[in-house]
DNA sequence: TATATAATTTAGGTATGCCTAAAATAATTT
DNA sequence: AAATTATTTTAGGCATACCTAAATTATATA
């Protein structure tokens, strides 16, 4: 069995390596919040278990079997998240911390509960993609909310997860997955957005729309 | 905040403390399975943060900070047992071993949420008190199921936890808390019980007996 | 190309929590 | 009371996972 904090890393490694781009030793220690040569530490171990490839100064990739370790913690973490907002009410700047704890101590048991009492969902509160038992993720290419034009509506699709400050703030507009919305202006000089939901008009700070991301666009 | 380790030791110092007698390092130590030299040293370091207090050779004791957070933990523990018996249907003779992972994890407020899902309950599945988020435990003294004779009733007020088969052979029978029974013969010679319970005839051997506690005694 | 800067790795240290083996202390038996 | 036995404690080790500081390697600049 691996340790709370390999799994973190698998975890971290996997999500770093989706954004694109390599991940580094420095990249990959920033993002856990932990030094440069803590992360050469444990990519070596990683490496003696065949669950990353690495070559000094090169980054990290993931193996086959240290990406099924990763997108199975990445399902528990989202199956948490969803149970803990539908079954328990805990709001969604709250979830993510919570199921952060938990994910490394479900049993495949219970999380096949949830995912039953869940009706077996394929995304979690903020939008973000629920893996299979399998590992297969079905991604969708969403559309950046600051593509947005004038007069366009759309459902929101995903946001960021892990700042729940941002999630407060979003949830204060309703701006929810599967919540739709119309733009009604964009404010020139990449300015903030004034948009149409749930019959209120609302401004959107562009920084703030750079973390949403929504489906279904139409004029 | 505590170790998980360190939180298991006090849980285990309540624990052995009720059940009565001295609670001694080698005796603690074989009841978690590690080393008497182990359980020295967390003692030692409990006693730096004045959970427990303990002379040389005179076994431990919990101060009354120490107390709090082993009820606590024991309250995590069981309220975990129970929602996820009720709330996931996680069989009974496996919410223990699930619940020792989650109570050092869970947080206040998904407690705080179960606990109300639950309608504030005061037993887990197997019949053990809850504490209250203050931590007071309301302790009923029950009647070992060794202690009936032919002829009385009872109903199945506890059983112990965290043996398993245990726990799958009690519910075969259908031995649970809240069920009612039936002494119809009591075997010579301190042999088994021959009960009546739904209907059924069946025979408890009575070291399986010795496991099962009663309540609401009547001829 | 040589040098300065940045990233990465190595080396050595800390704390936790377990272990074994030996020493110290207590309890029991003769 | 002395000797044996059992328990407890001390001493020293191991693995994990972090740290800092120094050495290495790569990249960018002059």
């Amino acid at each position: 069995m691996l340790t709370h904090a390999a799994e973190d890393y698998l975890k971290s490694i996997y999500k770093l390596q989706e954004k694109g781009g390599k991940v580094s030793t420095g990249i990959l220690a920033a993002y856990l919040n932990v030094k440069p040569a803590s992360a050469t530490g444990m990519i070596k171990k990683l490496k003696t278990m065949k669950l990353v490839s690495h070559k000094r100064y090169q980054g990290v990739t993931l193996t086959d079997a240290g990406k099924a370790i990763a997108l199975e913690i990445i399902r528990h973490h989202r199956l948490l998240e969803l149970y803990l907002f539908k079954a328990l009410g805990v709001p969604w700047d709250g979830v993510h911390e919570e199921a952060e704890k938990l994910e490394h101590v479900i049993s495949e048991d219970v999380e096949a509960r949830m995912d039953e009492f869940l009706g077996y969902p394929t995304a979690d509160p903020h939008g973000a993609p629920i893996p299979d038992k399998n590992g297969v993720v079905t991604k969708i290419a969403h559309i950046p909310m600051t593509d947005l034009r004038e007069g366009q509506s759309c459902v929101v699709a995903e946001v960021s997860d892990s700042d729940s400050a941002l999630l407060r703030h979003l949830g204060g507009f309703n701006l929810y997955p599967g919540t739709a919305f119309g733009v009604v202006e964009v404010a020139p000089f990449e300015g903030p957005f004034t948009i149409n939901i749930a019959g209120q008009q609302v401004v959107i700070g562009r920084e703030v729309a750079k973390h949403v991301f929504v489906d279904n666009v139409e004029e």
